[in-house]
Formats: structure tokens, sequence, C-alpha cells
DNA sequence: TCAAAAGTGTTCGGTTTACACCCATGG
DNA sequence: CCATGGGTGTAAACCGAACACTTTTGA
């Protein structure tokens, strides 16, 4: 009760934390969902896949930690790692998650549209893209941390546009519509989704001179950009609760 | 404890944060949000009101401080506090938030019945509940915090079972109303409400016995518990984009 | 007897769903 | 010409908003 006395700090309560940032950064290949690991190179777990992640500095917030550990240890060139979707999951805190120090972690999670290999830029010629799922165990409690940030990013590609966090700057509907499918791992109705989508105001712009592109084969599809919306009411429910 | 190189990290990155967490508890009393504030007793911000909380000791999670905090500063009763339901908003890290140091607080809403006015059991004689809007600015960067709380507590009451919390362990579904209408600040038609909430699976249980309680005028209710449902599917959108 | 709140029924209009069909392109 | 994906149309099913109406209590 005493431990936190209103007329300052008391001393003794003041336990120094470390305080870190951890990743969970997403991206589609080839119509899957992949995450961004790092190869850890000491124990505890050495040898173990982890998020990436690292000290929030002195002088900064967590979520400029996280944006720029997104660039620096992930190996990503700046400005791609610059016009990454990043938000703040939750904090995890337990006391035993790191063995060696107390360490309380930010979690974030970002998205990007398919994404090059990360280069050895820095520390982190071993980061890698893997296919969510196939990652064997991660070291710490990020298996936690990673299944809490695909729940989240699924949900709210019900109820906001994140989903054109995922795209290029231009996309076509078939694309978006692609986000949704691998991320949620059901099929959509095409001639639905796109009413739908049109449907909502600040969803997606047209691009204006009307340039087509051609996706390989079918016909050339119209290109939009993300409009400036950020919720979707009403949102685009998936289908049954299932899950891939 | 110190930082050593081997393990990866760099020891020139570690920095002592203190680690606290905030709480934002709210309550609905006669029709009105209320929010929990304690008057701070010491500089910076001495006499401003302010958030309940404080640091997360060395042992113990954040999830427990908060529990512990919730019980300990706020003057509410061991019991009263353990029924609360509590769940972490987000993390607030800005460098300058405290003034004197660097601290990097842990935010939690929590959510009770109609609760009695706090008990100065402990330092905390000086905790009152205040009408949601009626409190002055805030110490350090709490009114960010409260308004995020208050957002992510409207927000939720849509696609999820929440409003239950704001409950006794019996209710009826006018009392259940009242809560989104509270919160939400808009008039909610009841024979739809009513439909709407027995048609989602969970959402409420029937008390067995049919007891009925009266609310003053009119015709008994029939009384409900918590269901064990925890999502809302499809969602009970709030009307408009209105917000109270 | 009236006001207030619970509870039931019904209508209406929009949204979602499912599916048929045409268009444009590459192979 | 055919496979593939873009785009339009449409009818049925479903759902939510609005509102009339009955029931049961306290004053």
């Amino acid at each position: 009760m005493n431990a936190q006395a209103p007329d300052g700090y008391d001393p003794c309560a003041f336990t120094p934390f470390a305080v870190t940032v951890d990743l969970a950064v997403f991206t589609l290949r080839d119509g899957r969902l992949h995450v961004l690991l790092v190869r850890r190179g000491a124990e505890p777990y050495e040898g173990a896949w982890a998020l990436p992640g690292g000290f929030v500095l002195p002088h900064e917030s967590a979520d400029l930690a996280a944006r720029r550990e997104l660039a620096e240890e992930t190996g990503l060139s700046g400005s791609t790692a610059a016009g990454l979707h990043l938000e703040q999951l939750r904090t995890y805190s337990d006391p035993d998650r790191d063995p060696r120090m107390r360490v309380v972690s930010v979690a974030y999670a970002a998205l990007g549209p398919g994404l090059p290999e990360p280069r050895g830029g820095g520390d982190a010629a071993h980061a890698a893209w893997l296919p969510y799922g196939t990652q064997g165990p991660l070291a710490f409690d990020h298996d936690a941390i990673l299944a809490d940030a695909r729940e989240r990013v699924g949900a709210k590609l019900e109820y906001t546009c994140l989903a054109t966090a995922f795209c290029p700057p231009e996309f076509t509907l078939g694309e978006l519509r692609q986000v949704y499918e691998t991320v949620w791992g059901v099929p959509l109705d095409r001639p639905n989704f796109r009413r739908k989508v049109l449907a909502t105001p600040g969803f997606v712009r047209p691009v204006e001179g009307p340039p087509r592109r051609t996706g390989g084969r079918g016909k050339p599809a119209a290109l939009y950009r993300a409009g400036d919306a950020t919720a979707l009411r009403p949102p685009l429910l998936r289908p049954e609760g299932r899950e891939a």
C-alpha cells in the first residue's frame, strides 16, 4: 500500500526495467501470409527464430523505437520501412518472459505490400520471411505475441480499411480482395466484394487517368489508391467464424 | 542484471525505465458515465486530478499491478475490485510524459456496475467519482489516456459482450440497454435491442426461477446473467457515427 | 385511472448472398 | 478458341429500423 506514495515516487518502489519493442511484421508473398523473423545469435534461445525488436532508447518513444527497429534490424531499406503501416498491439510484461532480466516489451504489428527479401543491412543478415504457420516455436513469449498480432490483423480487416496497407500504392480490387482471402483463408464472392468496397466512402479512390493494368491473364483491371477513410461501417464480416 | 554484450544486447542501449500502470475506471451512476480520479498530493501537478495508478513491482506483471492498484489505491473494497472487468488499453511512452524521469505507463480500462463511493482505504481518501466530461485537465498525459479509454469502451460495446461488465450479477434487459444508451449517448429502440441481445447466443442467460424485479414503476422485468460469449457477431452498431 | 416500463408483433426498406452473364486479354 | 479474371445485373433471403399494441406494475 505504501509502495506508491503520492508525494513523489518512493525510491524503494522504483525498480529498473528494460523496455523493448517487438515487431510482428506481416506481408503477402505469392498468396500466403508471411512473417518477418530473425534468428537469434546468442543465448538464450540461440539459433531459434524470434520477432525482430530491440531496446527503447532513452530519448525516444516506443512508437519511434518500433519505427527505427523496423528499418534497422529488419534489413529493409529505409524508404520501404517508412511506408509500412505500424500500430501498437499490447504490452507483454510477465516477470519471467526473459530469463536474464526484467524486460517489458511493447509489441507492434506492421503490415506492408509484397516486401523484398530483407537485405543484410546491419546485424540482420539472419532475417527472413517465413510463411505464417511454418515457423517452429519462437524464442521467449513470441509465439503468443505473434498469435495475438495475427488475430488482431484478421479482426481489423473486418471493421477498418486496413487491408490497403497490404497493397502497393496503386492496386486493383482483385488484389485487395486477395488480401482478405489470404488473411482470412476463405474465398469471397468477387462481385459482392467489389460492390461493398466501392459503396464504402473513402475506402478506395479510383486513379484518374483511366489506366488499367493486367494481372497476367484476364481483363485489365481499374486501378485504385487507398482512400482517407479509416473505419469500415458497416463492417465486412468474414464468413462463418472460421479462420484459416 | 547488467546487460551483457554476448546476449546480443547492446549495453549502451539498456536504459533503466520506471514502469507504471494507469487505470481508467468507469462506472455508471444515476444515468451518467463516471470516472474514478484521485487528487495529486505532490508536485508536479499538485492538486490536479489524475488517473489512479502506480509502479509495477519487481515480481509482478502489469496485469497484476493493475489489479493490485485497483484494490489498493482506489479505496474500493477488495471484493469489489476483484469483480471488475479489467483490460489493457495501450502503453504510453513519450519521453517527456513525466517531467521527473523516464516513465513508461501501461494503461488499463476497468468497468464495473454502480460502484460505491471510494472509502478512504489508505492514502486514497482523495479518490472520487466524477461524471465523465466534468473533470478539468488531468495531470500528465492522463487526458489522452482517459479519452482513449472512453473511445475504446464505446467501440467495444459494438462488437463484444462487454456491456454486462457494467451490470450487477443479475440484471434486466432494461438495465443492459441503459448501459449502451449512457455510454453512447443515444436512445435505442427497446424492442429491437431486446431481440438483438436475445438472438445472440451466450450474451445473456435467463435466471432460472422466474423471479422478476421491479425497477420502481412499470412491469417487472425478467432477470438475466452474463453469458459466456465474448464476441457479438454481427455487431450492434451505434446509430450514425454520433457520440454523446 | 394514468404513467412508466416490459414484452410481442408487424411492416418496410435496405443489405447481403448467390449466381447468371458479358467483356477483355493472353496463350 | 478457350481459360482467366474483370465487371454488371438480378432475385431471393436476411436483417435492422420504426412503430403499433398489449401487459403489468406503482402512484
